[in-house]
DNA sequence: AGCAAGATCGGT
DNA sequence: CCGATCTTGCTG
């Protein structure tokens, strides 16, 4: 019998500022063609609550962020500039709108270009990582150094939000 | 009902 | 820097 590697709820339950840094170097397992793939997760960004103004959160609950509100470990995906889905790993307790932006995985650099190479769409959101049959984490190390930086593309959150360091990136050895 | 902007990407 | 392409949330 093997370990269960699955990552399970309490993983999610952190704040995302936890989270966040802790999902480089895991795997991001998908049924594709009811075959399991596995990608390493390379570079994520943080959103934070309400108060984050470039988090969708900061608008409140509305229908396409609503899911962010629910308790860690489910996913929010969203489609952007008329052709990206976007992949967000929601995190924290419920009714603390917070999520993980997964924006590179091995091989695959850029958010919107993972989600097509993952088969992502609108289909996956609201999927609970922790139970679903065709989406989860699963824990592993990997060797190599974290860097952090500002986050992409929030010129529109102000300098306050834009200069925070919450983009985690694993330069695998 | 209409509109501006967007957690992107690839080509000039 | 610019266009593609369409959903979303805000304004009226």
């Amino acid at each position: 019998m093997q370990p269960d590697k699955r990552l399970g709820r309490d993983f999610f339950r952190q704040d995302v500022l936890s989270v966040a840094p802790l999902l480089l170097g895991k795997y991001i397992v998908i049924i594709n063609n009811g075959e399991p793939e596995k990608f390493i997760i390379t570079e994520v960004e943080a959103y934070r609550g309400e108060d984050d103004l470039a988090c969708h959160a900061s608008k409140g609950r509305t229908n396409r962020n609503r899911i962010m509100y629910a308790v860690g470990g489910h996913v929010y995906v969203y489609f952007i500039y008329g052709m990206y889905w976007m992949l967000n790993i929601v995190t924290g307790e419920e009714d603390n709108p917070q999520a993980v932006l997964i924006r590179g995985i091995n091989g695959y650099n850029g958010p919107g270009k993972l989600t097509r190479r993952l088969n992502i769409d609108d289909s996956f959101y609201g999927e609970d990582l922790v139970v679903s049959g065709r989406i989860w984490i699963e824990n592993n190390e990997a060797e190599g150094e974290i860097v952090t930086g500002p986050r992409i593309g929030i010129d529109y959150a102000g300098e306050h939000w834009k200069n925070k360091p919450w983009r985690f990136n694993l330069l695998l050895k």
